[in-house]
DNA sequence: AGATGTGAATGAGTTCACAGCT
DNA sequence: AGCTGTGAACTCATTCACATCT
């Protein structure tokens, strides 16, 4: 059983992959399934499924493969996803809002308890549940709510700021929308989403290659 | 100079972030740079930014730097944002929605040209400077505005079907914003940007490590 | 018999360290 | 003298292939 720190951020984002995939087994009512089945049906690699799984305790029954509820219950443990993460955003434009609706209808292990702005004008309107609150207090509501998770969707100029702000307000984790390469702590965890990165990525390929592959050397 | 094929994903997302380092030098005024103070300043790798500027045509000057300017316009023609791409939304929901007037503020080499969905109720509403259009006509719309980058921000119930349309309609690549590992078409290049895997990849460091490190073995 | 779990082999990506150019 | 460009070393990740267990 490996050590938290040990497990490599890809393995972890396969984690969810697979979870997801079982879930879907789970509504056919499928209970057993094998791993060449799974990546079959998922495009993913059979071994890598099995080294993935092996690294979080055994489960597989050999000859047989693994069965689906069980495993869904323990990956779902494993990830934490057995209890509901309080979760803050800092920045309520366009990209927070988003954010903060996309979570009401994926109602789960993340649970939006605060929202701050540093518009004035914004101050007091509300969105789903909660009342956009003042930048400014947001340690102390943190500390009210619990918030673990710090949601970044403000603009990249005050990005490293209200970071700074967000950890020291005592999140655990962030997930960073900013499009800035932030000066991290290396206590909390933070994970970006950079919709440029992605965009200029295709940018790339569409610009450079014209036609499928310049077939040969 | 490197194949476009063999330029990896990695780097490339580097060379995203390169790119907007050296643009905040522009606007600083520095002309010249060396890999170290790049490095230095935004948290990145000597050697590893020159090794990937190496891939592109040696640009740097031995014994100086990199002159920033030239570099950069070198590094935005190889992505190809010396020009615009136009960019179809398929899925006005609240990503939709946010990725769209994301864009407006982030204007530049990505222009959203048209949107669509699948709810009646949406077809004629405006943003920004477009209106939203019907899903079945996708074809006819990706054609009369030559749309080469295709947004997908469906349900991921409706994501393969809807990434289908896409490609067969005739985008170039696509930004993958459903939670649902797609079937993808080899000849065209598509990036996920999936916020399930990241927020549960959070959650486990949050769940799993509890304290700073449990030290030793 | 059949599918897992896993060492060994391969491949990809990063860092090192220094020769070579300015 | 100093910093790039790059082979070589190393580390990380994936795939292979098979012994192991049910």
């Amino acid at each position: 059983m490996a050590n938290p720190g040990d497990v490599s951020p890809l393995t972890l984002n396969r984690l969810s992959v697979y979870l997801r995939s079982l879930r879907q087994l789970i509504e056919e009512g499928i209970q057993r399934v094998s791993s060449d089945e799974l990546a079959l049906r998922f495009h993913l690699s059979a071994a890598q499924i099995r080294k993935d799984l092996a690294q979080f305790g055994a489960f597989g029954i050999r000859g047989v493969g693994y069965e689906v509820e069980p495993l869904t219950e323990h990956l779902s443990g494993v990830l934490g996803l057995d209890h509901t993460h309080p979760l803050i955003i800092v920045g309520m434009g366009n990209l927070g809002n988003a954010f903060a609706r996309y979570l009401e209808f994926n109602h789960g292990a993340f649970e939006v308890v605060a929202a701050v702005d540093h518009d004035p004008a914004k101050i007091g309107r509300r969105v789903g549940n909660i009342t956009i609150e003042k930048a400014s207090r947001l340690a102390s509501i943190v500390n009210r709510t619990h918030a673990e998770i710090g949601v970044l969707a403000v603009p990249a100029g005050v990005a490293q700021e209200n970071y700074d702000a967000l950890v020291s307000a005592g999140v655990r984790a962030v997930l960073n929308f900013a499009p800035r390469r932030l000066a991290v702590d290396p206590s909390v965890v933070t994970r970006d989403v950079d919709l440029r990165i992605q965009l200029e990525a295709l940018a790339f390929y569409v610009t450079q290659l014209r036609r499928p592959e310049p077939s040969g050397s």
